[in-house]
DNA sequence: TCCGCAGTTGCAAAGATTCGCAAGAGGCGC
DNA sequence: GCGCCTCTTGCGAATCTTTGCAACTGCGGA
């Protein structure tokens, strides 16, 4: 498949070596799509030839996190997923800590708010994929 | 000390039990002040006369944060951290990825930042301690 | 094409956090 | 003040994630 070519030039872009493991890893998050976890990513590379450790996997999701084509979200405790983000629109999420529902919230309103940021304080926030909690409107007037 | 009464009442206010791990907890982590982690929570009430394990400390933590009387703060990996927040004003950091400084974020930043998010998803975003990630100004200077 | 160094990997062990279960304690009603 | 029911705690085990170290490998230069 190509996304294993687009992934090892995307890791030789941002100066890294681009090894078997890694650029497996890589191209199974990017053809997949979509937020996995750790263990779900392992799977996904286990399947093929010889299998790659699980330490490699999570180092391997911290390199690419650094070399931001990866994005870690943290979806409320003991749920932390990783998405490709090379190719993927910059998206947000706003996850309702009560009922866990999920609502996606505009790129638009996103950029604003690191505008904000960014002349409060000089900070240029880190943006590629944010996760708020918070209440939805009906968990709101349910509950006070 | 008063904290341990001021504890109490919060947590029957907040409609839990007033045990004396909690009640320890909770006013060890007022009267510090400031962020703290897991491990030094469970140290400061170690000294006093029984101990509390580890995982009372950590779920105790998860029902103060419940009851919203305590904020948790993902500090980058590896460093997760607590603090009280009945009688702290909201407070907001943002953290440099690169050089690891922190700056910290106007408060009616933050309120303007949780309009715009209720606005756009009629979703209330949880704000009572947030984090951001990102570039400082001189480590956006430095490096591209 | 071959060599050498620095960056990576695998493995095993450590650290951090959560979970299951039986025993114990707080708080409401009597 | 006493009893009971439910919520909590402690302990140990399970899970998730990171780390240390020795062996291995990509890749720039000869």
């Amino acid at each position: 498949m190509s996304c294993e070519n687009e992934a090892r030039q995307s890791l030789r872009k941002a100066g890294r070596r681009a090894t078997s493991p890694r650029t497996r890893i890589a191209a199974a998050l990017r053809h997949a799509g979509g937020h996995h976890s750790a263990a779900e990513i392992h799977q996904l590379v286990q399947g093929e030839r010889d299998g790659i450790s699980l330490s490699t996997v999570y180092r391997t999701l911290e390199t690419l996190e650094d070399a931001r084509l990866v994005a870690r979200a943290d979806v409320g405790r003991r749920c932390t997923e990783f998405q490709w983000l090379d190719t993927a629109q910059p998206h947000h999420h706003i996850v309702c800590e009560r009922c866990g529902g999920e609502g996606d919230l505009d790129p638009a309103v996103v950029v604003r708010i690191a505008e904000q940021i960014r002349e409060a304080t000089g900070f240029e926030p880190n943006m590629d994929h944010s996760i708020f909690g918070g209440r939805c409107a009906s968990c709101r007037e349910g509950q006070p």
